[in-house]
DNA sequence: ATCCGCTGTTCCGTAAACGGAACGGCGACC
DNA sequence: GGTCGCCGTTCCGTTTACGGAACAGCGGAT
């Protein structure tokens, strides 16, 4: 016998409601108005609310037109793993964000996280390799191994890490930070990653 | 008067063919024909066939079912890593790179350059709103107006940016920093009362 | 008080993205 | 030769995202 259709239900789901939540946080931030929003973009209002709602599924036209007036890429508002984690350890997260590379030197930034709990060490880098941390969440013990140094919300951390060094979150609250390597030369962490497809 | 008429046209287009494009690539990489990825989407052939070839516009539900099966996140098929400056004034030049989303606040982490020679004012942002600046080359003075602060390599800066604030490299050179901007998460009609956080 | 103007939501007809089926084309096997 | 299976495209009816209009709620001006 035929079938009933068979399933039409496809994936867990993007996060169609966080896509929506991601565009209202942007829009309010702008002080933007739904109104104001969809007649900059171009879209009615119906769909605006609708998208913010979780309630429709748009199309990637639509939500261009949106973010474009934000001023965000579309990715911006995309949930889920845009970037998968490249670092992962007992303790810290660690995101590729972008590389930058320099006439002297190479960049890498990273978004990082670290649990609470014990702390976390990682072996030396090459000679030369700085690391630049701004702490936006949580309160960060970090830095040579043998010589840590303590940064809080809004803090910098900065360190030559050409020995070993170590990370931990103090307290409860889990770390929020960014990382910046600094590479002389031209050599990369993940050669592999540029993403200059 | 009465509206113009109202211009169903919203931007250049973010690139509808190179979606299609990207999708076809990734499909004949991974050696799959149209048919089955469609069948392991669960989308129809019609579907995939219109979106490869540019015909069709699709929803995010689409594209996701598909990129899913391919094993690449969404962003990888939507054009690329094309950052654009966001920001552009006399002075400064900033791309903005991640949009984190925070239980209490939102975040944005935007590269930054400061060309060396007069300096940017920027207005005010909204209450609550703070900057944190990583200099990691040249020497950067920025801040509010009327206080500003110097950083040099390696060095911090951080202000809440509800009043006009200036940047300005010192010297020479250009300054390359990160910046990060951080938006009081909900916008609260009342300011939260318990303090914590 | 009434009126605005604006907010964001809901209703509704239209346009289009959707899945399924049918199509022509091609290679493998009988 | 015919037949099968799969390819990718096109046709077609259904579903739904779309924009416009109407709606209730609210703050400010008169």
């Amino acid at each position: 016998m035929d079938q009933p259709p068979p399933q039409r239900r496809r994936t867990p789901d993007p996060g169609a409601g966080e896509v929506g939540e991601r565009v209202r946080a942007l829009r309010r931030q702008r002080g933007f108005s739904l109104s104001h929003l969809a007649r900059l973009a171009g879209v009615g209002k119906a769909t605006l609310s609708g998208l913010e709602n979780g309630t429709r599924n748009p199309t990637l036209e639509t939500l261009y037109a949106i973010t474009a007036q934000l001023g965000v890429p579309l990715t911006a508002v995309l949930s889920g793993p845009a970037h998968e984690p490249v670092v992962r350890g007992a303790a810290v997260t660690a995101t590729l964000l972008e590389v930058f590379t320099e006439a002297e030197a190479t960049f890498e930034l990273y978004r990082m996280r670290v649990a609470p709990g014990p702390g976390q060490l990682s072996p030396a880098h090459q000679p030369g390799v700085t690391e630049h941390v701004t702490v936006f969440s949580g309160v960060l013990r970090a830095g040579p191994a043998d010589a840590p140094s303590t940064a809080t919300t809004g803090g910098h951390l900065r360190w030559v890490s050409d020995v070993p060094h170590s990370y931990a979150a103090l307290g409860d609250e889990e770390v929020q930070a960014t990382l910046l390597l600094r590479y002389p030369g031209r050599t990369r962490l993940f050669p592999n990653l540029d993403g200059s497809a």
